[in-house]
RNA sequence: CGGGAAGUGGCGCAGGUGGUAGCGCAUCUGGUUUGGGACCAGAGGGUCGCAGGUUCGAGUCCUGUCUUCCCGACCA
Protein backbone atom coordinates (compact mmCIF):
# COMPACT_ATOMS: atom_id res chain seq x y z
CA UNK A 1 0.00 0.00 0.00
CA UNK A 2 1.47 3.50 -0.99
CA UNK A 3 1.70 6.52 0.76
CA UNK A 4 -0.42 8.18 -1.38
CA UNK A 5 -3.67 8.00 -2.89
CA UNK A 6 -4.47 7.51 -6.39
CA UNK A 7 -5.45 10.70 -8.77
CA UNK A 8 -8.68 11.82 -9.58
CA UNK A 9 -7.42 11.97 -12.68
CA UNK A 10 -5.81 7.94 -12.95
CA UNK A 11 -8.82 6.20 -11.88
CA UNK A 12 -11.86 8.70 -10.10
CA UNK A 13 -13.68 5.84 -8.21
CA UNK A 14 -10.22 4.03 -7.16
CA UNK A 15 -9.41 7.33 -5.59
CA UNK A 16 -12.72 7.70 -3.88
CA UNK A 17 -12.86 4.35 -2.16
CA UNK A 18 -8.94 4.62 -1.42
CA UNK A 19 -10.04 7.92 0.42
CA UNK A 20 -13.01 6.85 2.65
CA UNK A 21 -10.56 3.95 3.79
CA UNK A 22 -7.54 6.37 4.32
CA UNK A 23 -9.34 8.86 5.85
CA UNK A 24 -10.79 6.52 8.42
CA UNK A 25 -14.20 7.05 7.31
CA UNK A 26 -15.86 3.61 6.51
CA UNK A 27 -14.40 0.37 5.70
CA UNK A 28 -15.91 -2.94 3.78
CA UNK A 29 -17.05 -5.36 6.78
CA UNK A 30 -17.49 -9.35 6.41
CA UNK A 31 -21.17 -8.90 4.80
CA UNK A 32 -21.02 -8.77 1.21
CA UNK A 33 -22.11 -5.01 0.14
CA UNK A 34 -22.61 -3.42 4.08
CA UNK A 35 -20.09 -0.96 5.38
CA UNK A 36 -18.39 -0.43 9.02
CA UNK A 37 -18.42 3.48 9.50
CA UNK A 38 -15.92 4.04 11.66
CA UNK A 39 -15.39 6.61 14.53
CA UNK A 40 -14.02 9.57 11.97
CA UNK A 41 -16.76 9.39 9.03
CA UNK A 42 -19.60 8.67 12.02
CA UNK A 43 -18.31 12.22 13.88
CA UNK A 44 -19.18 13.46 10.74
CA UNK A 45 -22.68 11.79 10.26
CA UNK A 46 -23.62 12.59 13.66
CA UNK A 47 -23.00 16.00 12.68
CA UNK A 48 -25.40 16.40 9.45
CA UNK A 49 -28.17 14.45 11.83
CA UNK A 50 -27.74 16.52 14.45
CA UNK A 51 -28.40 20.11 11.91
CA UNK A 52 -31.02 18.05 9.86
CA UNK A 53 -32.76 17.14 13.57
CA UNK A 54 -32.81 20.70 14.30
CA UNK A 55 -34.10 21.93 11.39
CA UNK A 56 -37.35 18.78 11.31
CA UNK A 57 -37.98 19.82 14.48
CA UNK A 58 -38.10 23.49 13.97
CA UNK A 59 -40.06 22.76 11.45
CA UNK A 60 -42.61 20.96 13.49
CA UNK A 61 -41.56 17.27 13.68
CA UNK A 62 -41.11 15.14 15.81
CA UNK A 63 -38.97 11.60 16.18
CA UNK A 64 -40.62 7.97 16.75
CA UNK A 65 -39.17 4.77 16.04
CA UNK A 66 -41.30 1.65 13.94
CA UNK A 67 -40.07 -1.85 13.69
CA UNK A 68 -37.48 -3.24 11.53
CA UNK A 69 -39.17 -6.13 10.82
CA UNK A 70 -42.87 -5.64 8.51
CA UNK A 71 -45.18 -8.53 8.25
CA UNK A 72 -44.88 -9.84 4.26
CA UNK A 73 -48.33 -9.55 3.74
CA UNK A 74 -48.02 -5.25 4.19
CA UNK A 75 -46.05 -5.12 0.60
CA UNK A 76 -49.07 -6.87 -0.78
CA UNK A 77 -51.20 -3.86 -0.33
CA UNK A 78 -49.81 -1.36 -2.35
CA UNK A 79 -48.80 -2.68 -5.84
CA UNK A 80 -46.61 0.06 -7.58
CA UNK A 81 -44.87 0.26 -3.75
CA UNK A 82 -43.68 -3.74 -3.69
CA UNK A 83 -42.91 -3.42 -7.81
CA UNK A 84 -40.12 -0.96 -6.93
CA UNK A 85 -38.56 -3.16 -3.87
CA UNK A 86 -39.98 -6.32 -4.17
CA UNK A 87 -36.50 -7.62 -6.34
CA UNK A 88 -34.09 -5.98 -3.70
CA UNK A 89 -35.74 -6.89 0.23
CA UNK A 90 -33.90 -9.31 2.65
CA UNK A 91 -36.36 -12.09 4.12
CA UNK A 92 -36.19 -13.00 7.71
CA UNK A 93 -38.05 -16.91 7.74
CA UNK A 94 -36.82 -18.76 10.51
CA UNK A 95 -35.95 -17.62 14.04
CA UNK A 96 -33.67 -20.17 15.68
CA UNK A 97 -30.56 -21.73 15.00
CA UNK A 98 -29.40 -25.20 16.16
CA UNK A 99 -26.08 -27.66 16.60
CA UNK A 100 -25.65 -29.36 13.52
CA UNK A 101 -26.55 -32.95 14.29
CA UNK A 102 -23.90 -33.86 11.40
CA UNK A 103 -20.82 -32.56 12.31
CA UNK A 104 -19.60 -28.70 13.68
CA UNK A 105 -21.16 -25.20 13.69
CA UNK A 106 -24.85 -24.24 13.35
CA UNK A 107 -27.59 -24.91 10.70
CA UNK A 108 -31.14 -22.96 10.79
CA UNK A 109 -33.70 -25.09 12.32
CA UNK A 110 -36.18 -26.62 10.17
CA UNK A 111 -38.71 -26.65 12.62
CA UNK A 112 -38.49 -22.77 13.44
CA UNK A 113 -40.08 -21.14 9.91
CA UNK A 114 -42.45 -18.73 10.41
CA UNK A 115 -45.61 -18.67 9.55
CA UNK A 116 -45.58 -15.51 7.55
CA UNK A 117 -42.24 -14.46 6.75
CA UNK A 118 -40.66 -10.81 7.49
CA UNK A 119 -39.15 -8.28 5.18
CA UNK A 120 -36.65 -6.42 6.66
CA UNK A 121 -37.61 -2.83 5.91
CA UNK A 122 -35.98 -1.36 2.34
CA UNK A 123 -38.21 1.69 3.92
CA UNK A 124 -41.06 2.41 6.12
CA UNK A 125 -44.06 3.54 4.54
CA UNK A 126 -46.39 0.04 4.58
CA UNK A 127 -45.84 -0.52 8.77
CA UNK A 128 -46.28 3.34 9.76
CA UNK A 129 -49.26 3.62 7.48
CA UNK A 130 -50.64 0.49 8.86
CA UNK A 131 -50.12 2.40 12.36
CA UNK A 132 -51.48 5.43 11.70
CA UNK A 133 -55.07 3.97 10.82
CA UNK A 134 -55.11 3.77 15.10
CA UNK A 135 -53.79 7.00 15.00
CA UNK A 136 -56.63 8.92 12.57
CA UNK A 137 -60.23 8.92 13.85
CA UNK A 138 -60.91 13.31 13.01
CA UNK A 139 -59.28 16.08 11.34
CA UNK A 140 -58.31 16.46 14.80
CA UNK A 141 -55.74 13.91 14.72
CA UNK A 142 -54.09 15.77 11.73
CA UNK A 143 -51.96 16.65 10.61
CA UNK A 144 -48.97 14.01 12.23
CA UNK A 145 -45.74 15.06 11.61
CA UNK A 146 -43.16 12.60 12.20
CA UNK A 147 -39.78 11.37 11.23
CA UNK A 148 -37.72 8.44 12.25
CA UNK A 149 -34.06 8.08 12.30
CA UNK A 150 -32.93 4.23 11.28
CA UNK A 151 -31.08 1.78 9.46
CA UNK A 152 -32.71 0.37 5.70
CA UNK A 153 -32.04 -3.02 4.02
CA UNK A 154 -31.86 -3.11 0.27
CA UNK A 155 -29.99 -5.87 -1.49
CA UNK A 156 -28.30 -3.91 -3.97
CA UNK A 157 -26.85 -5.93 -6.74
CA UNK A 158 -23.56 -3.79 -6.91
CA UNK A 159 -22.50 -1.59 -3.64
CA UNK A 160 -19.89 1.14 -2.91
CA UNK A 161 -18.67 2.67 0.17
CA UNK A 162 -21.99 5.38 1.21
CA UNK A 163 -22.52 5.52 -2.20
CA UNK A 164 -25.00 2.13 -2.24
CA UNK A 165 -24.56 -0.24 0.56
CA UNK A 166 -26.76 -3.11 1.51
CA UNK A 167 -27.90 -1.89 4.64
CA UNK A 168 -27.44 2.05 4.90
CA UNK A 169 -28.48 4.65 8.13
CA UNK A 170 -31.08 7.47 7.07
CA UNK A 171 -33.48 9.45 8.01
CA UNK A 172 -37.52 8.93 6.62
CA UNK A 173 -40.53 11.16 7.32
CA UNK A 174 -43.93 10.30 7.26
CA UNK A 175 -46.66 12.84 7.21
CA UNK A 176 -50.70 12.65 7.43
CA UNK A 177 -52.36 15.57 6.23
CA UNK A 178 -56.30 16.47 5.78
CA UNK A 179 -55.72 17.92 2.33
CA UNK A 180 -53.80 17.66 -0.75
CA UNK A 181 -52.90 21.10 -0.65
CA UNK A 182 -51.06 20.74 2.75
CA UNK A 183 -49.52 17.67 1.73
CA UNK A 184 -48.22 19.44 -1.82
CA UNK A 185 -46.55 22.15 0.87
CA UNK A 186 -44.97 19.70 3.59
CA UNK A 187 -43.74 17.98 0.46
CA UNK A 188 -42.05 21.03 -0.68
CA UNK A 189 -41.30 22.41 2.60
CA UNK A 190 -39.34 19.86 3.37
CA UNK A 191 -37.23 19.63 -0.03
CA UNK A 192 -36.16 23.51 0.93
CA UNK A 193 -35.41 22.23 4.30
CA UNK A 194 -32.83 19.52 2.46
CA UNK A 195 -31.55 21.88 -0.16
CA UNK A 196 -30.73 24.81 2.44
CA UNK A 197 -29.17 22.19 4.58
CA UNK A 198 -26.68 21.14 1.94
CA UNK A 199 -26.05 24.34 0.63
CA UNK A 200 -25.68 25.76 3.76
CA UNK A 201 -24.16 23.01 5.83
CA UNK A 202 -21.91 21.02 3.35
CA UNK A 203 -21.58 23.81 0.93
CA UNK A 204 -22.90 21.34 -2.04
CA UNK A 205 -24.83 23.42 -4.52
CA UNK A 206 -27.91 21.55 -5.72
CA UNK A 207 -30.30 21.68 -8.33
CA UNK A 208 -34.39 21.51 -6.33
CA UNK A 209 -36.46 19.72 -9.36
CA UNK A 210 -39.09 16.99 -9.64
CA UNK A 211 -38.73 13.68 -10.77
CA UNK A 212 -40.14 12.43 -14.15
CA UNK A 213 -42.46 9.69 -14.26
CA UNK A 214 -40.23 7.61 -14.82
CA UNK A 215 -37.63 8.06 -12.37
CA UNK A 216 -40.93 8.35 -9.24
CA UNK A 217 -40.77 6.62 -6.00
CA UNK A 218 -42.87 3.41 -5.55
CA UNK A 219 -45.83 4.54 -4.93
CA UNK A 220 -45.84 8.43 -5.44
CA UNK A 221 -47.30 11.11 -7.23
CA UNK A 222 -44.95 13.67 -7.54
CA UNK A 223 -41.61 13.02 -6.30
CA UNK A 224 -39.09 16.26 -5.31
CA UNK A 225 -35.50 15.97 -5.54
CA UNK A 226 -32.10 17.60 -5.18
CA UNK A 227 -29.52 16.90 -7.05
CA UNK A 228 -26.13 17.51 -6.89
CA UNK A 229 -22.84 17.25 -9.24
CA UNK A 230 -20.00 15.70 -8.74
CA UNK A 231 -16.10 16.19 -9.77
CA UNK A 232 -16.23 13.28 -12.60
CA UNK A 233 -19.44 14.86 -14.05
CA UNK A 234 -21.94 12.55 -12.60
CA UNK A 235 -24.99 13.33 -11.00
CA UNK A 236 -25.98 12.26 -7.34
CA UNK A 237 -29.28 12.63 -5.98
CA UNK A 238 -28.79 13.92 -2.33
CA UNK A 239 -32.59 14.12 -0.86
CA UNK A 240 -35.93 13.18 -1.90
CA UNK A 241 -39.24 14.67 -0.82
CA UNK A 242 -42.34 12.66 -1.98
CA UNK A 243 -46.10 13.65 -2.20
CA UNK A 244 -48.01 10.18 -2.06
CA UNK A 245 -51.51 10.99 -2.76
CA UNK A 246 -53.94 9.01 -1.12
CA UNK A 247 -52.18 5.57 -2.10
CA UNK A 248 -51.03 4.66 1.56
CA UNK A 249 -54.34 6.02 2.93
CA UNK A 250 -56.54 4.05 0.57
CA UNK A 251 -53.95 0.75 0.84
CA UNK A 252 -54.41 0.85 4.51
CA UNK A 253 -57.29 2.36 4.97
CA UNK A 254 -56.57 5.12 6.32
CA UNK A 255 -59.76 7.83 6.93
CA UNK A 256 -60.75 10.32 9.18
CA UNK A 257 -64.09 12.34 9.56
CA UNK A 258 -63.68 15.80 8.54
CA UNK A 259 -65.52 19.23 9.81
CA UNK A 260 -68.35 18.45 7.76
CA UNK A 261 -68.87 14.37 8.85
CA UNK A 262 -68.27 12.67 5.96
CA UNK A 263 -65.09 10.05 5.82
CA UNK A 264 -61.92 10.86 3.72
CA UNK A 265 -58.41 9.23 3.17
CA UNK A 266 -54.99 11.05 4.73
CA UNK A 267 -52.92 12.82 2.22
CA UNK A 268 -49.47 11.28 3.14
CA UNK A 269 -45.82 12.79 2.35
CA UNK A 270 -43.04 11.02 2.86
CA UNK A 271 -39.12 12.48 2.49
CA UNK A 272 -35.28 10.73 3.15
CA UNK A 273 -31.82 11.33 3.52
CA UNK A 274 -29.00 8.90 3.96
CA UNK A 275 -25.59 8.13 4.79
CA UNK A 276 -25.17 8.73 0.91
CA UNK A 277 -24.56 12.22 1.83
CA UNK A 278 -21.62 11.42 2.99
CA UNK A 279 -20.25 9.77 -0.46
CA UNK A 280 -21.65 13.72 -2.18
CA UNK A 281 -19.35 15.40 0.53
CA UNK A 282 -16.55 13.48 -0.52
CA UNK A 283 -16.82 13.83 -4.04
CA UNK A 284 -18.12 17.42 -4.25
CA UNK A 285 -14.81 18.99 -1.99
CA UNK A 286 -12.28 16.48 -1.63
CA UNK A 287 -8.85 16.73 -3.77
CA UNK A 288 -5.61 14.50 -4.59
CA UNK A 289 -4.31 14.76 -1.15
CA UNK A 290 -7.41 13.92 1.01
CA UNK A 291 -10.67 14.93 2.20
CA UNK A 292 -11.49 18.70 2.25
CA UNK A 293 -14.47 19.23 4.87
CA UNK A 294 -16.77 22.31 5.12
CA UNK A 295 -16.14 24.00 8.78
CA UNK A 296 -19.39 23.45 9.62
CA UNK A 297 -19.35 19.38 9.74
CA UNK A 298 -15.45 18.79 10.68
CA UNK A 299 -15.01 16.58 13.26
CA UNK A 300 -12.96 19.01 14.89
CA UNK A 301 -12.17 22.15 13.04
CA UNK A 302 -8.68 22.91 14.17
CA UNK A 303 -5.91 20.69 15.22
CA UNK A 304 -3.02 22.43 16.79
CA UNK A 305 0.62 19.94 16.33
CA UNK A 306 3.50 20.85 18.63
CA UNK A 307 6.34 20.27 16.97
CA UNK A 308 9.62 19.93 19.90
CA UNK A 309 13.06 18.76 20.63
CA UNK A 310 12.68 17.34 24.19
CA UNK A 311 9.83 17.17 27.06
CA UNK A 312 11.08 20.93 28.15
CA UNK A 313 10.35 22.57 24.86
CA UNK A 314 7.01 20.01 25.00
CA UNK A 315 6.14 21.44 27.84
CA UNK A 316 6.76 25.21 26.84
CA UNK A 317 4.50 24.48 23.58
CA UNK A 318 2.08 23.14 25.39
CA UNK A 319 1.82 25.86 27.82
CA UNK A 320 0.33 27.83 24.83
CA UNK A 321 -1.10 25.25 22.92
CA UNK A 322 -3.35 24.75 25.95
CA UNK A 323 -4.04 28.86 26.58
CA UNK A 324 -5.13 28.86 22.73
CA UNK A 325 -7.50 25.17 22.79
CA UNK A 326 -9.50 27.70 25.80
CA UNK A 327 -9.47 31.00 24.23
CA UNK A 328 -10.99 29.06 20.40
CA UNK A 329 -13.38 26.57 22.35
CA UNK A 330 -14.61 29.81 23.84
CA UNK A 331 -15.51 31.58 20.67
CA UNK A 332 -17.44 28.30 19.57
CA UNK A 333 -14.51 26.42 17.72
CA UNK A 334 -13.87 22.91 17.89
CA UNK A 335 -10.41 22.03 18.54
CA UNK A 336 -7.55 19.04 18.74
CA UNK A 337 -4.32 19.13 20.59
CA UNK A 338 -2.80 16.20 19.54
CA UNK A 339 0.46 16.11 21.61
CA UNK A 340 0.95 12.61 20.87
CA UNK A 341 4.41 11.37 21.09
CA UNK A 342 3.98 8.45 19.35
CA UNK A 343 4.14 9.97 16.00
CA UNK A 344 5.90 12.79 13.88
CA UNK A 345 4.93 16.12 13.26
CA UNK A 346 5.01 15.25 9.18
CA UNK A 347 2.70 11.82 9.63
CA UNK A 348 0.49 14.33 12.10
CA UNK A 349 0.33 16.62 8.64
CA UNK A 350 -0.30 14.32 6.35
CA UNK A 351 -2.61 12.15 8.30
CA UNK A 352 -4.85 15.91 8.92
CA UNK A 353 -4.59 16.95 5.49
CA UNK A 354 -5.98 13.06 4.44
CA UNK A 355 -8.99 13.81 6.91
CA UNK A 356 -10.02 16.92 5.62
CA UNK A 357 -9.33 19.16 9.19
CA UNK A 358 -10.40 22.86 7.97
CA UNK A 359 -7.58 24.21 9.87
CA UNK A 360 -3.82 23.28 11.17
CA UNK A 361 -1.84 24.89 13.88
CA UNK A 362 1.77 23.98 14.49
CA UNK A 363 3.71 25.71 17.14
CA UNK A 364 7.57 25.07 17.45
CA UNK A 365 10.79 26.88 19.13
CA UNK A 366 10.62 29.37 16.82
CA UNK A 367 7.25 30.30 16.99
CA UNK A 368 7.46 30.62 20.56
CA UNK A 369 10.42 33.14 19.98
CA UNK A 370 8.20 35.06 17.91
CA UNK A 371 4.47 35.04 19.47
CA UNK A 372 3.78 32.84 16.27
CA UNK A 373 2.03 30.12 15.10
CA UNK A 374 1.86 28.71 12.00
CA UNK A 375 -1.55 28.23 10.24
CA UNK A 376 -2.52 26.04 7.40
CA UNK A 377 -5.22 25.86 5.17
CA UNK A 378 -6.79 22.67 4.11
CA UNK A 379 -8.80 23.81 1.30
CA UNK A 380 -6.18 26.09 -0.51
CA UNK A 381 -2.92 24.07 0.98
CA UNK A 382 -1.71 28.00 2.09
CA UNK A 383 0.18 28.53 4.92
CA UNK A 384 0.74 31.91 6.75
CA UNK A 385 2.15 33.22 10.26
CA UNK A 386 -0.39 34.70 12.55
CA UNK A 387 0.77 36.44 16.48
CA UNK A 388 -0.31 34.21 19.21
CA UNK A 389 -2.90 36.68 20.54
CA UNK A 390 -4.78 36.92 17.10
CA UNK A 391 -5.71 33.39 16.73
CA UNK A 392 -8.98 33.56 18.62
CA UNK A 393 -10.41 36.41 16.30
CA UNK A 394 -8.86 35.35 12.84
CA UNK A 395 -9.50 31.68 13.05
CA UNK A 396 -13.59 32.58 13.60
CA UNK A 397 -13.73 34.16 10.43
CA UNK A 398 -11.61 32.20 8.13
CA UNK A 399 -14.04 29.28 9.10
CA UNK A 400 -16.84 31.10 7.34
CA UNK A 401 -14.37 31.98 4.75
CA UNK A 402 -13.77 28.73 4.11
CA UNK A 403 -17.27 27.40 4.25
CA UNK A 404 -18.30 29.85 1.60
CA UNK A 405 -15.32 29.48 -0.53
CA UNK A 406 -16.18 25.38 -0.69
CA UNK A 407 -19.34 26.42 -1.67
CA UNK A 408 -18.47 29.29 -4.11
CA UNK A 409 -15.93 26.75 -5.69
CA UNK A 410 -18.22 23.92 -6.03
CA UNK A 411 -20.77 26.26 -7.59
CA UNK A 412 -18.20 27.58 -10.50
CA UNK A 413 -17.70 24.16 -10.91
CA UNK A 414 -20.92 23.19 -11.49
CA UNK A 415 -22.12 26.28 -13.67
CA UNK A 416 -18.84 25.13 -15.80
CA UNK A 417 -20.21 21.77 -16.21
CA UNK A 418 -23.88 22.79 -17.03
CA UNK A 419 -24.26 22.98 -20.87
CA UNK A 420 -26.92 23.14 -23.14
CA UNK A 421 -27.90 20.77 -25.94
CA UNK A 422 -30.10 21.83 -28.99
CA UNK A 423 -29.36 18.86 -31.22
CA UNK A 424 -28.55 14.94 -30.49
CA UNK A 425 -24.97 15.24 -32.04
CA UNK A 426 -24.74 18.25 -29.13
CA UNK A 427 -25.97 15.84 -26.49
CA UNK A 428 -24.72 12.97 -27.01
CA UNK A 429 -20.89 14.25 -26.80
CA UNK A 430 -21.45 16.62 -23.54
CA UNK A 431 -23.01 12.99 -22.39
CA UNK A 432 -20.10 10.86 -23.63
CA UNK A 433 -17.61 13.11 -22.53
CA UNK A 434 -19.28 13.21 -18.92
CA UNK A 435 -20.04 16.95 -19.19
CA UNK A 436 -22.01 17.63 -15.86
CA UNK A 437 -25.77 19.04 -16.18
CA UNK A 438 -27.47 19.33 -19.86
CA UNK A 439 -29.88 20.95 -20.57
CA UNK A 440 -32.12 19.76 -23.32
CA UNK A 441 -36.25 19.31 -24.67
CA UNK A 442 -37.71 15.92 -23.95
CA UNK A 443 -41.14 14.65 -25.49
CA UNK A 444 -42.45 14.51 -22.07
CA UNK A 445 -42.82 10.40 -23.06
CA UNK A 446 -41.27 7.25 -20.65
CA UNK A 447 -39.91 5.66 -23.85
CA UNK A 448 -38.00 8.45 -24.98
CA UNK A 449 -36.76 9.14 -21.55
CA UNK A 450 -35.55 5.03 -21.77
CA UNK A 451 -34.31 5.27 -25.02
CA UNK A 452 -31.77 7.77 -24.17
CA UNK A 453 -30.94 6.08 -21.39
CA UNK A 454 -30.06 3.11 -23.30
CA UNK A 455 -28.41 5.10 -25.89
CA UNK A 456 -26.39 7.16 -23.52
CA UNK A 457 -26.74 5.98 -19.82
CA UNK A 458 -27.91 9.28 -19.20
CA UNK A 459 -30.70 9.75 -17.09
CA UNK A 460 -33.14 12.96 -16.81
CA UNK A 461 -32.69 13.93 -13.17
CA UNK A 462 -34.50 16.35 -12.82
CA UNK A 463 -37.37 19.06 -14.41
CA UNK A 464 -36.45 22.52 -12.06
CA UNK A 465 -38.78 23.93 -10.34
CA UNK A 466 -39.81 27.37 -11.53
CA UNK A 467 -38.03 25.86 -15.12
CA UNK A 468 -38.39 28.27 -17.63
CA UNK A 469 -40.94 27.75 -20.65
CA UNK A 470 -39.28 27.57 -24.06
CA UNK A 471 -40.44 25.79 -27.15
CA UNK A 472 -38.19 23.94 -28.58
CA UNK A 473 -38.53 20.32 -30.20
CA UNK A 474 -37.09 16.68 -28.54
CA UNK A 475 -33.25 16.46 -28.45
CA UNK A 476 -34.07 12.79 -29.58
CA UNK A 477 -37.47 12.56 -31.51
CA UNK A 478 -37.78 16.27 -32.65
CA UNK A 479 -41.28 16.11 -31.06
CA UNK A 480 -42.65 19.58 -29.51
CA UNK A 481 -41.00 20.40 -26.43
CA UNK A 482 -42.41 23.29 -24.11
CA UNK A 483 -39.56 23.63 -21.71
CA UNK A 484 -35.51 21.94 -20.96
CA UNK A 485 -35.13 19.01 -18.48
CA UNK A 486 -31.66 18.42 -16.62
CA UNK A 487 -29.84 15.21 -17.74
CA UNK A 488 -26.70 13.88 -16.51
CA UNK A 489 -25.19 10.27 -15.93
CA UNK A 490 -25.60 9.45 -12.30
CA UNK A 491 -24.89 7.65 -9.39
C1' C B 1 -28.20 -14.06 -13.95
C1' G B 2 -24.33 -13.47 -18.50
C1' G B 3 -18.72 -12.20 -19.43
C1' G B 4 -13.80 -11.71 -17.03
C1' A B 5 -10.33 -12.05 -12.84
C1' A B 6 -8.73 -13.35 -8.04
C1' G B 7 -8.49 -16.07 -3.19
C1' U B 8 -1.00 -16.86 0.25
C1' G B 9 0.60 -13.04 7.86
C1' G B 10 -3.62 -7.06 9.62
C1' C B 11 -3.23 -4.65 4.36
C1' G B 12 -0.91 -4.92 -0.63
C1' C B 13 1.69 -8.57 -3.31
C1' A B 14 5.73 -12.39 -5.17
C1' G B 15 6.25 -17.40 -5.36
C1' G B 16 8.67 -20.47 -14.57
C1' U B 17 8.43 -26.46 -15.54
C1' G B 18 6.07 -29.93 -7.77
C1' G B 19 10.81 -30.29 -2.80
C1' U B 20 7.42 -27.97 3.02
C1' A B 21 6.76 -20.08 2.04
C1' G B 22 9.00 -14.75 1.04
C1' C B 23 8.83 -9.17 0.13
C1' G B 24 6.78 -4.09 1.13
C1' C B 25 3.69 -1.51 4.52
C1' A B 26 1.74 -2.14 9.36
C1' U B 27 2.85 -4.26 14.46
C1' C B 28 6.37 -5.08 18.88
C1' U B 29 11.40 -4.08 21.57
C1' G B 30 15.84 -0.94 22.18
C1' G B 31 18.34 3.39 20.71
C1' U B 32 18.91 7.91 17.98
C1' U B 33 15.19 11.45 16.20
C1' U B 34 10.88 15.43 15.80
C1' G B 35 9.39 22.79 11.11
C1' G B 36 5.94 17.80 5.64
C1' G B 37 4.55 10.49 6.05
C1' A B 38 12.37 9.43 10.32
C1' C B 39 16.63 6.04 10.76
C1' C B 40 19.45 1.83 12.64
C1' A B 41 19.41 -2.93 15.03
C1' G B 42 16.41 -6.87 16.45
C1' A B 43 11.53 -9.57 17.04
C1' G B 44 6.56 -11.63 16.53
C1' G B 45 2.82 -13.15 13.17
C1' G B 46 0.66 -17.56 7.69
C1' U B 47 -2.42 -25.65 8.63
C1' C B 48 -1.37 -20.74 1.18
C1' G B 49 -10.47 -20.16 0.73
C1' C B 50 -12.56 -25.27 1.47
C1' A B 51 -12.96 -30.66 0.13
C1' G B 52 -11.15 -34.54 -2.53
C1' G B 53 -7.43 -36.63 -6.05
C1' U B 54 -2.39 -37.52 -8.52
C1' U B 55 2.60 -37.99 -6.15
C1' C B 56 7.81 -40.31 -1.97
C1' G B 57 6.43 -35.05 -1.67
C1' A B 58 1.24 -30.06 -3.65
C1' G B 59 0.91 -22.76 -2.57
C1' U B 60 2.28 -24.98 -7.38
C1' C B 61 -0.87 -30.27 -11.19
C1' C B 62 -6.27 -32.36 -11.65
C1' U B 63 -11.60 -32.39 -10.07
C1' G B 64 -15.35 -30.32 -7.27
C1' U B 65 -17.04 -26.44 -4.23
C1' C B 66 -17.44 -21.65 -1.71
C1' U B 67 -16.38 -16.55 -1.62
C1' U B 68 -14.85 -11.85 -3.35
C1' C B 69 -13.81 -8.18 -7.07
C1' C B 70 -14.43 -5.97 -12.05
C1' C B 71 -17.65 -5.31 -16.65
C1' G B 72 -22.79 -5.92 -18.01
C1' A B 73 -28.02 -6.53 -16.63
C1' C B 74 -30.49 -4.25 -12.15
C1' C B 75 -30.79 0.11 -8.80
C1' A B 76 -35.91 6.15 -5.08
Amino acid sequence: MGKHLTTRAEDYSKWYNELVVKADLAQNSGVRGSMVIKPYGFAIWERIQADLDRRFKETGHMNAYFPLFIPKSYFSKEASHVDGFAKECAVVTHYRLKNDPDGNGVIVDPAAKLEEELIVRPTSETIIWDTYRDWIQSYRDLPILVNQWANVVRWEMRTRLFLRTAEFLWQEGHTAHATKEEAIQEAETMLDVYASFVEEIMAIPVLRGIKTEGERFAGALETYCIEALMQDGKALQAGTSHFLGQNFAKAFDVKFQTKEGTQEYVWATSWGVSTRLMGALIMTHSDDNGLVLPPKLAPYQVVIVPIYKGQEQLDAISEVANDLVQQLRAVGVTVKYDDRDTQKPGWKFNQYELQGVPLRIAIGPKDLEKGSVELARRDTLTKQFVSQSDVATVIPALLDEIQNSLFEKALKFREEHTHVANSWEEFETLIKSNAGFVHAHWDGTTETEDKIKDLTKATIRCIPLNNNEEEGTCVLTGKPSKQRVVFARAY
